[in-house]
DNA sequence: TACGGTGATGAGACAGAGTCTCATCGAGCT
DNA sequence: AGCTCGATGAGACTCTGTCTCATCACCGTA
């Protein structure tokens, strides 16, 4: 695993995971996940703006995705039906690994406010891109951002369940809990009032 | 203004505001808004955790005044009207000095993603402790957040208005354009299902 | 007035994050 | 073999943030 091997991105990812997970998210210098991955720190940083980017990559994937399921839904769809299909769009392509590193990931961020501050941030970035896809459909402002906020909870929410090793029902996939979780939030939204 | 001077931590946030007006927040040091301040390096950490949270400290009290205004609603009111309570006592206790910053504030954080970032945290804490005090008045988990969501919301957008130079009325209070906020809020949610 | 205790500050060393420049390497093309 | 181009490494550098220790102002007391 060093220099010329394919996927140093992925290679720095799985290396920043384990060392996260072995020695705390503090204790682990940026060199040494280069180093684990047969890379150096100048390259780590070739790859991502910072030290926490590595657990957050790909973030931008998830919001053109849900942009694009919302786009994709019929002209006469309601707002939270526009936000459904693009739960159902952007859930589909997780895999098995992502799956898999849900535990750890959450744990790392949980116990880290650097963390969970690129979290919240990356939340707020997913929610503007579906607000945004919304309000290209005709949905008014302020409509589109509760609606977005909902969906955004809700794909979060889902991946949560999903990841949850204590509840790991496999004919549960990650679309349908989304799904699930932006029934919850409707029903709940419409008692508010 | 130096070294013994009374108010330390407001000295520092007026300087670090003025050198980020100045300068850009990227090219001012800790070191530079120490020196202006009459004081160091090392006691700028003492007052704040870090260089971003010069401009965002305060945020905690706002979660405990929100609390407070929630909890102290009526015992039969709504959730929605324990928000606008929230809203009323925590927005009673801004002064024309912070209105001032305004401006200034909102132009160096929207240029920043540090700070934005930042900004997205404190907001999440915001709602999540608005969240916890309606849950201690036995409103359901998933109504008190989104609850909070839109308490918070009203609380940001009403902050916005209010601290707007081009359109400063001044029989327009904080606490008036936070309840306008939150109702203009209340019928989009209501209009979503 | 002198003295001692306490808390805030300064000075400076230090590790790590993140930036930048330049040299080197590998792959593909001619 | 020689050339070009993009990815990498090496290393210097600035700044953030932490830590230790000495110093200073203030306050109470003798």
């Amino acid at each position: 695993m060093a220099r010329w091997d394919p996927n140093p991105r992925l290679r720095l990812v799985r290396a920043a995971i384990d060392l996260f997970a072995e020695q705390g998210y503090d204790d682990t210098t940026v060199a040494q996940i280069a180093a684990r991955a047969g890379l150096s720190k100048a390259t780590f940083f070739r790859h991502f703006p910072d030290k926490r980017e590595v657990l957050f990559a790909g973030q931008e994937a998830h919001s053109t995705l849900l942009a694009e399921g919302a786009t994709a839904a019929p002209p006469d769809a309601t707002p939270l039906e526009a936000v459904a299909a693009a739960l159902d769009h952007a859930t589909a392509s997780f895999t098995d690994e992502q799956r898999g590193f849900g535990p750890r990931l959450r744990a790392v961020v949980a116990a880290h406010d650097e963390l969970r501050e690129r979290e919240a941030f990356k939340r707020a970035g997913l929610a503007a891109a579906l607000a945004a896809a919304l309000r290209d459909r005709g949905v008014p402002d302020t409509t589109a951002r509760l609606a977005a906020d909902l969906g955004v909870e809700a794909f979060h929410l889902g991946y949560t369940r999903w990841t949850d090793v204590d509840a790991d029902d496999d004919a549960a996939t990650y679309p349908a809990l989304a799904r699930r979780a932006l029934d919850e939030l409707r029903a709940a939204a419409a008692a508010l009032h």
